[in-house]
DNA sequence: ATGTAC
């Protein structure tokens, strides 16, 4: 008897909340009863929950629906009538919405610190390229959906004109050994400890996503994720301690697919329910890590980020194994995270990037450009006012609306031919004009990270449409 | 970003 979140959604149990309870009480109480069974029983609770309010293996679920205890428990918080100061990095490229929202931030009762990076551009509560320091707190929105959504990059004993020679090769196994969209998955099991992982069993929306998660290992998603070839230029003294040189690399950028969404989705809804904030500001909702639920979003959130690690993971090897290549070296890093650090001698913080690079002192950390312009290996320099922060990329400069209007298939084809890119699957949206001059962005970051190695795109595999 | 959408 397996239910899966499909067929919950289908009878009308639409929120994470009561679909995880659903599958809690079914895993514990319903492992010997038919599918039928089971979901004609949860379609009457949904329909009189009154009914089942002293059913000892149900009342869990049906108080969900018709509270009749206590009433749910909130705080309501006011913003500060001015911003905390927070240092703005090539604010000339940042647009004004996402100026606003940071601003926003930084009235936030629990804002310690902030800063914006080049590449910033407005989200949803915190913009893209926003970092953000707060005081015993998470808050799921600053973080981001793609829990985790991070880069990495594989450096093999291989000079980069081998490229040409490997070609066909790499073509084929982009195809056979990555796969992007929202359906279906790669073509042969995956294996990954992180599938083993405690924490699984240890929250009823983590023991639901397990299917999926083991589903979905290996994978990329869609929007600007990418898997790709290229050439690396690294430079003496390079953070990787290879020698100076031009190598072939393999860079891929996706986070952590249908889990970290869903973790993102359960956590934010609870914490615009305990933390009541003017309308404006309700995306910023936190939670206290302190509760319960700041402990277990903090615990799915870490899971997350490493299930995103091993997704990166499990590319690189399948595609080294394939191509037979020998790695030399791998950097990788989250760009969406919260972690604790020391923002400030003796001050501790949960520090949020949500589409910012970590960049601590000598810290490595990838900075890609687009599917047709160069990415960077960076070393970070540790800059306090940055909160050892710098940008995720170029950042976008127009919207993917915008870019549908204004390419055609066929400029784009034509573009990347000229760039001399191959380009497997992708769409007008990722059109390389769309986004703001990496060249431009980098300068603006001077202060906050080293340039160690240049990463030229030559294979590129994204999502198509 | 995501088998979305109060």
């Amino acid at each position: 008897m397996a239910i899966r979140t499909k067929d919950l959604s289908k009878i009308g149990y639409t929120d994470n909340v009561a679909r995880s309870k659903a599958v809690n009480i079914i895993s514990k109480h319903c492992k010997h009863d038919s599918k039928e069974t089971v979901l004609a029983l949860l379609s009457d609770l949904l329909e009189d929950p009154g009914k089942y309010k002293d059913n000892d293996v149900w009342k869990q679920l049906a108080e969900h629906f018709a509270p009749t205890i206590e009433e749910k428990q909130f705080t309501t918080y006011l913003l500060a009538d001015e911003p905390k100061g927070y240092k703005t990095y090539g604010g000339k490229f940042i647009d004004t919405l996402a100026k606003q929202q940071m601003e926003l931030a930084m009235r936030l009762p629990v804002a310690l610190a902030g800063a914006l990076m080049p590449d910033a551009h407005a989200g949803y509560g915190l913009p893209i390229g926003g970092v953000l320091a707060v005081d015993n707190a998470v808050i799921p929105y600053a973080v981001g959906v793609d829990i985790g959504c991070r880069m990495s990059m594989t450096v093999f004993d291989a000079k980069a004109e081998s490229l040409k020679r490997y070609a066909h090769q790499i073509k084929e196994a982009l195809k056979d050994y990555t796969h992007f969209g929202m359906e279906g998955g790669l073509p042969f099991a995956q294996e990954h400890e992180v599938l083993d992982r405690e924490e699984f069993r240890s929250t009823p929306l983590l023991r639901m996503f397990h299917g999926k998660a083991l589903r979905q290992l290996g994978t990329s998603g869609g929007g600007n994720h990418f898997v790709e070839f290229g050439e690396l230029e690294l430079a003496a003294g390079n953070v990787l301690n290879l020698p100076e040189g031009n190598y072939m690399a393999l860079l891929s950028h996706s986070g952590s697919r249908g889990l970290g969404a869903a973790i993102a989705r359960q956590y934010s809804d609870i914490a615009r329910e305990v933390c009541k904030l003017p309308r404006e500001a309700q995306h910023f909702a936190w939670l206290d890590l302190h509760t319960e639920a700041g402990q277990e979003y903090w615990m799915s959130m870490n899971l997350a980020g490493d299930y995103a690690r091993a997704c990166h993971e499990q590319i690189h090897h399948n595609l080294s194994k394939a191509l037979g290549l020998k790695p030399l070296a791998n950097v990788n890093n989250h760009h969406n995270f919260a972690w604790q650090e020391e923002i400030t001698p003796g001050r501790h913080a949960i520090v949020h990037r949500k589409g910012a690079t970590p960049a601590g002192k000598g810290q490595p950390g990838l900075i890609p450009g687009s599917m047709a312009t160069p990415g960077y290996l960076v070393c970070g320099r540790g800059t306090e006012e940055s909160l050892c922060s710098a940008s995720h990329g170029a950042g976008r400069a127009m919207s993917r609306q915008k870019a549908k209007e204004q390419f055609t298939q066929s400029a784009m084809k034509k573009f990347l031919s000229q760039a001399g890119v191959t380009l497997i699957g992708g769409n007008v949206e990722e059109m390389p004009l769309a986004y703001k001059d990496i060249e431009k962005v980098m300068p603006a970051q001077e202060s906050l990270v080293d340039i160690h190695g240049r990463f030229i795109p030559r294979i590129v595999r994204m999502n198509k449409e």
